[in-house]
RNA sequence: UGGGGCGUAGCCAAGCGGUAAGGCAGCGGUUUUUGGUACCGCCAUGCGCAGGUUCGAAUCCUGCCGCCCCAG
């Protein structure tokens, strides 16, 4: 039997009228509505919302997040539910790491995610420290992830509604970090966070999601990049896993493994996807579908949440997958059957069940078959 | 300037008298708080050019043009 209607706890000690809440508020619907609920509580609520890149760029933007209208957004939800609420300018911060580390990535023929960097840094250590400065008793934010009171302390859970689930961009969150955070959103499904908004009558409860990479205002991360890098946009040969060279790319930085799109190379029987990018011989090497099964990944970094886990483990590669059955040995990541696309830059992210055990970055991969398949 | 072959969308390519398959590429959309994938939709009033035969021609005939191969 399915419990009805859970109420998402703060997981705070009583009295919760001597407690202290700082909400994280990005000015989307999800954050908004854990201020609002955190406020419902009884306890003191600050919202925070960081500053994180230019405002002239994003104004008017949808679906965007920590800028222009949004900050407006999230000062006029925190007006509604009578809340303090605070803007902190985060922009140099945000664009010396999280922007400049996806420009780097993308130079050396990998694949970041900038939103697992932002957590790492400004979310998850500038914005914990305004929290600790402030005299929380913890951070919440808008995730949709579960944090469970073990019997070892708090373990980190994916989402209830597996369509939500946003627990591959938080692996690398610290266990010191994850006592701190609150995710009260992660039992909820999206539609029911949206009717909260509504019934509190807050104005962004039909605000779009925001999708895409939020400092990127048309999707064209590309300009982003070549504009902090001026050398991006030096082409090179695309090259088939056979040798043969089939034509000219425009920048390594227009391709990620698994690419399919924006290769122009027609009269092929089948389709060519990107394998592999070679960074010093700005090559882009592409080949069959089947060239592009990878059997294990090496991991650097690696994020334990779960203290030394052994066993029968599932990974993601992506966000939006299923996990899939794996095991590590070292720093050794064995997919029981062979995934696909599986880039450098991106993370694997380790579970046991719906538990988030922690993960890695991939720095390498093994292809599945002799690349002259 | 003898012989043979071929010219169908950006590319590859089917069709061989009955009113232009398919693939690749491209474009658009759906999905998605990273990239990508996947899925759906669109994409030749016209088949090198000009005539002719026929109710009807990309398909048959003639000429021209352009490639390729063999032989000189």
């Amino acid at each position: 039997m399915q419990p009805a209607f859970q109420p998402p706890q703060f997981q705070l000690s009583e009295p919760l009228a001597q407690r202290r809440i700082v909400v994280a508020m990005s000015g989307g619907v999800d954050s908004s509505v854990v201020a609002a609920l955190a406020a419902k509580t009884g306890a003191e609520v600050i919202g925070v919302t960081l500053q994180l890149y230019d405002h002239g760029a994003a104004v008017g933007r949808t679906g965007s997040c920590c800028a222009g209208q949004d900050i407006r957004d999230a000062r006029a939800v925190a007006d509604r539910i009578g809340i303090a609420h605070y803007v902190f300018d985060y922009e140099s911060a945000f664009r010396d790491s999280v922007i400049a580390d996806f420009a780097d990535e993308y130079m050396a023929g990998r694949t970041p995610i900038p939103c697992v960097k932002c957590n790492m840094g400004v979310k998850f250590t500038d914005l914990f420290q305004i929290a600790r400065d402030l005299g929380a008793d913890c951070l919440a934010t808008g995730h949709y992830v579960q944090r469970v009171e073990g019997a070892q302390g708090a373990e980190l859970h994916r989402a209830a509604d597996p369509a939500r689930d946003q627990s591959y961009f938080l692996f690398a969150t610290t266990q010191a970090q994850l006592d701190y955070l609150r995710f009260p959103l992660g039992g909820l499904p999206k539609p029911q966070v949206r009717e909260i908004a509504a019934e509190l009558g807050l104005s962004v409860a039909l605000k779009p999601d925001s999708q895409d990479i939020c400092f990127v205002p048309d999707g064209d991360y590309a300009k982003i990049v070549r504009k902090l890098r001026p050398d991006a946009d030096e082409g090179g040969d695309i090259v088939h896993v056979d040798g043969r060279v089939m034509g000219r790319h425009r920048g390594l930085i227009h391709y990620t493994v698994g690419q399919r799109k924006g290769l122009e190379i027609g009269g092929q029987p089948d389709p060519l996807y990107v394998v592999r990018l070679d960074a010093e011989g700005r090559r882009v090497i592409v080949g069959p579908k089947a060239a592009l099964a990878v059997s294990g990944a090496t991991l650097s970094d690696i994020n334990w949440l779960g203290g030394d886990f052994t066993g029968p483990l599932t990974a993601k590669v992506r966000s939006m997958a299923k996990p899939v059955p794996a095991r590590l040995e070292g720093d050794q990541l064995l997919f029981d059957a062979p995934e696909y696309g599986v880039a450098p830059g991106q993370a694997a992210v380790l579970y046991a069940g719906e538990r988030v055990l922690g993960g890695g970055w991939i720095a390498s991969t093994q292809a599945a078959m002799a690349e002259a398949a």
